[in-house]
DNA sequence: GCATAATACTTGACTAATCAAATATATATC
DNA sequence: GATATATATTTGATTAGTCAAGTATTATGC
């Protein structure tokens, strides 16, 4: 059998535990008709100044590419979400604004994120974060 | 600007976390010619008993569904990096198997995984993991 | 021991993302 | 001020996975 660095134990670890609570996180969301990413860029809008981002920041915050961005910005642009804002001093740079439809949904989203979030993080809290290896185990990781 | 909680920042980090940290590992890998993921079965299978799971439990084990499996697995087959083997006792069962290419390659990533972990768990160590949420942080967190 | 339900796996259709290339604009150098 | 380089974004082709349905086999309740 081989032995492996703690180090790669929780890398391993968190990959696993992060697959399977966004799926879960991601499932709960559906009830707002949005994804846990989407979710995440309402999140970064919303705190924002002026509630606004370049398009390359949210990629850059998301941890997508700029491409997976335009892609995902496409449906809540649709939808009425977000909306598009021109720079005026840079005409390459084009803004995400958060809109009020978008806003609204993200007030509701919170309140499960809220929910489902604590109930994920339930071992997390009852040790106090003291000990992460031990945690993402507890939160169903399989490397030990 | 919206308040959330110390749990839910703590996932979300989480998520960002793995996005990036995992795109890193996966690149490193590419040089043996796999996946994170194709990572992750070989180690399962390096682990366990006789060298071989079924492969449900190799989908739980990585959190993923059967049928993502399945599709795992094919490729590895063709490359003959693992084998199926038959279960005497339930004709629904089929073992995925490490055959001896599949060992060889695992040995040999273990080594990229070994140093690309312990260079993505730098500021974890310094911290002994005593404090998850200032980790993400320093690991990239963008929600603080 | 027969019908029903549960389990293990695979497949077709789809989705969310990637990468590489293309377009448009801005910045720097000479 | 012309040319080369860098930055912001979008698009076509591809990929890694999902879900729902289908097949095969095993276990359960009467």
């Amino acid at each position: 059998m081989s032995t492996i660095s703690q180090e790669l134990k929780l890398f391993l670890n968190l990959t696993i535990i992060q697959t399977i609570t966004a799926k879960r996180f991601d499932a709960k969301l559906q009830n707002h008709g949005i994804s846990l990413n989407e979710f995440m860029i309402l999140h970064h809008l919303a705190n924002a100044q002026d509630e606004k981002l370049r398009r390359t920041d949210v990629a850059e915050k998301v941890g997508l590419t700029a491409s997976g961005i335009t892609r995902m910005l496409s449906p809540l642009e649709k939808l009425g979400y977000v909306k598009r804002e021109a720079n005026s001093r840079d005409a390459r740079v084009s803004y995400v604004k958060l809109a009020n439809a978008g806003k609204k949904i993200y007030l509701e989203a919170i309140a499960t994120a809220e929910s489902t979030s604590e109930q994920l993080m339930i071992p997390v809290k009852s040790k106090k974060l003291e000990d992460l290896q031990r945690v993402l185990i507890e939160l169903g990781g399989t490397i030990e």
